[in-house]
DNA sequence: GAATGTGAAGAAGTTCACAGCA
DNA sequence: TGCTGTGAACTTCTTCACATTC
């Protein structure tokens, strides 16, 4: 907000940049090997403006060295201590249907700074059974606890994230029992009307509303068809407007 | 680039508003009964501001009736035309692991105007099993088919969007051949680095990315938090930049 | 009276272009 | 010389406020 001069270090990132920091990390780790970037070779990767990129990483001070690059080591730290911060974040999955194990599957968590905390669904022939996951120090098995059980869950594991993939119809009272416990950053996959109760941050992907998207542009190709990527999504939020 | 006046009416839409289009078309099918809505009402269910959602509508034309409100069913109609086309759009899923499963188990699909037109492996156990999925007429069963056989599943089905739901490894030739065939707008959910082929819109979605922004959030709850919501990416893309 | 459609103001985000430092 | 860091121009998106129409 126009408030004076430039948001020194901590604090005020703009949004527009934070959705961004996930994609220069991911291009950073797959840099092993390579010390330092330049601005150019990394905007390059990922698909964005030099200054962009430079702009962006301002916000975190003088990080690079002028006439030299940036550090690639200095840079994944620096990101991933600002995104997740310094250690694992604990999640759960809830709903362990066909996506819900789908998700339990992959492997990729450790090194995004994640890990599965919790497995939760309420099917009976589900509850108690093990489940097979990846963590920093190779797989593990995970036993799926009952929704009913989740208090203790988060009280054990410190999870403060849930995915939640349970079928439509739970998702809302699922949805509120999370935040009860103080699971209030959900990211959610069920599309349906779902509505933040006070103090949850829901983030949603929507199937249907990425193929819509790419729909459009397949059937309007000229339109300046710009570089799109994922969703952008805005959904039921907690966030209140301070007022009008 | 730079050229000209404000976009009149067909074509020019901008992207932010398609962006949202998906989400007014699922709050207005969540309205079945109501007839007639003021943009207070559906800005209100959706989470947007009145005015904007005025504007975006009036991208299409003068649809809405001064003193009145907006037809339900016309809206559903104009945008749902707009975003997918009059007809339901088929799409080919390749890899039916964990992921490829769940997201053909996905109900979906027909109410939001696509149909799945085709399940494509590799694993010689998969190819040939056949899979149940839910189609405007209720549920049908597809046989998985191999690789190989996309040319004839493509020329047979005219699908021209593809979800990818292969392992990493198998993305990036995948990804060719898909596009060798003229399957050329993909949903991808593999992660890494992919790079699309000269004339290929590819959209990701990425989990790890999801969760970062979440955690970021989570982490400084302050800042302004913003309504956010579902990923917003720029990956890999087709479009060249027209020089510099 | 009530709610749309829209020009114009304002905010946010992107890109340029260059000063400053290694 | 080379590349970062950043004010300023520019573009895009959002919101306001009101004339217009039912």
């Amino acid at each position: 907000m126009s408030e004076g001069a430039a948001p020194p270090a901590t604090g005020g990132i703009p949004e527009a940049t934070i959705a961004r920091l996930p994609r220069y990390l991911q291009v950073l780790r797959d840099l092993r090997g390579v010390s330092i970037v330049s601005s150019h070779q990394l905007a390059e990767a990922v698909g964005v403006n030099p200054a962009q990129l430079r702009k962006d990483l301002s916000y975190f001070g003088s990080v690079g060295t002028r006439g030299v690059g940036y550090d690639v080591g200095r840079l994944i730290t620096l990101i991933s201590d600002h995104l997740v911060g310094p250690a694992t974040r604990p999640f759960l999955i809830v709903g362990m249907g066909k996506l819900g194990t789908a998700m339990a599957g992959f492997t990729g968590y450790p090194e995004r700074g994640f890990r599965i905390a919790g497995l939760i669904d309420v099917a009976p022939d589900r509850v108690g059974t093990k489940m097979r996951v990846a963590t920093t120090i190779g797989p593990t098995s995970l036993v799926i606890h009952h929704l009913d059980d989740l208090p203790a869950v988060v009280a054990g594991t410190g999870a403060g994230i849930a995915l939640l993939c349970v079928p439509p119809r739970a998702a809302q009272d699922t949805l509120e029992r999370l935040a009860a416990v103080g699971v209030t950053n959900i990211l959610s996959f069920v599309s349906e009307g779902v509505h933040a109760p006070e103090g949850v941050r829901l983030r949603d992907v929507d199937l249907g509303r990425e193929l819509q998207i790419l729909a459009y542009y397949q059937q309007h190709p000229d339109t300046t068809t710009p570089p799109a990527d994922a969703a952008e999504g805005q959904g039921t939020s907690t966030q209140k407007k301070v007022s009008v």
